[in-house]
DNA sequence: CGATTGACTGAACAATCGTTCACATGAACG
DNA sequence: CGTTCATGTGAACGATTGTTCAGTCAATCG
């Protein structure tokens, strides 16, 4: 019994949480499959974690507060705006690569699977849609010389981003003119004083 | 009985259906409610339909059809590239706006719910971050003049819905690099021929 | 009027899941 | 050695949920 601490029990116990809850989401995660992970009973689970949202609550805050910090630091010795944002988006998308797992237990609880061919397929078309028109719009010259994939791609995150947005019942909406703007324009300024 | 149609009482069942998993998501939404909510037995609802699942993606792909015949229609008849991009953000935008319901429907099963309070307050917080750098772009001249506010929620929903993407297990993920390129410069070309 | 048809009912069933708690075990102590 | 402490167990409990199916009722038909 000895060769077991509490704290390493605890650990265990987030350690296979996090597992569990990244593959099958919050709802899809039952303590049963929890608890086997970690090589404990699930009875000894309780002993821990007051409860299944604990447990999960833990894991969100410790990642929370892990990109919160990476961000700090690098934006630590930055002035410029443009850097400055530069850095921040790649630090949290870097962050995002390198943490999958925390990704996903934000997620895919089992209406998430539901019908995820289907949508799957739906939005690879809209996205070719968007790749289509940057494609012709570089031909044209109307459009700088970009990976038409690539601004897909970012355009495609931006309205997804918006519709998780929305369904999350936030304000940070932005509104199709100034996206459009913002897109097509870029932020840095193109009138040179 | 006769009131009651064969068409009439499906198609009440559809409609419950889309309030309630709209409200509770796939998950949380059962049987129960939606047969109260469509007046009808539980046991009548699998009349209609086999089973909860094939419930969920009648809606789901009447919604998909609906928003491409609007997607279509709207670049029917144009050709220019910026236009086109204009016209589809704004389309899949409004559309969205348009159609809550259908949004929630598939989207508290995304798991964003978990530990809501929490990360609103941890995503208002980055929001903030990006918009006190757009700010300072401004203010020094070296982005354009745009509303800080708006660029923001642009910036902040294109890495959402990064996340989102890595969580269908897509591979729609725009590099960082890519991403800022494309942030701060804009898609139309700045060198005049 | 009895039989048939169409539309519907809701209790029951089987399965699942978060949580509890009486009990167990080994180590340390006096 | 008996007692206490620390760590852990897993069957059972209560609640919930998707689905089934024997039964009901009203309208129509012959």
């Amino acid at each position: 019994m000895n060769e077991r601490s509490r704290e390493s029990t605890r650990q265990r116990i987030l350690s296979a949480s996090q597992k569990v809850f990244a593959e099958h989401g919050y709802t899809g995660a039952n303590m049963r499959l929890i608890a086997q992970g970690a090589a404990v009973s699930v009875g000894c689970v309780y002993l821990y974690f007051k409860c299944k949202d604990e447990l999960y609550l833990t894991l969100l805050e410790s990642w929370m507060n892990e990109l919160d910090a990476r961000t700090t630091d690098a934006l630590e010795n930055i002035v410029e705006p443009a850097e400055a944002l530069a850095a921040f988006i790649t630090t949290g998308i870097v962050y995002a690569r390198e943490h999958k797992e925390m990704v996903l237990l934000q997620g895919r609880d089992l209406g998430f699977a539901r019908g995820l061919e289907m949508k799957q397929q739906f939005l690879r078309k809209r996205r070719s849609l968007i790749e289509d028109i940057v494609r012709k719009g570089v031909a044209t010259g109307i459009f700088c010389d970009c990976d038409p994939g690539e601004a897909a791609k970012l355009i495609f995150c931006s309205m997804r981003g918006f519709i998780v947005t929305m369904m999350m019942g936030e304000e940070a909406l932005y509104s199709p003119e100034a996206g459009v703007e913002l897109l097509l324009n870029g932020l840095l300024r193109r009138d040179t004083p």
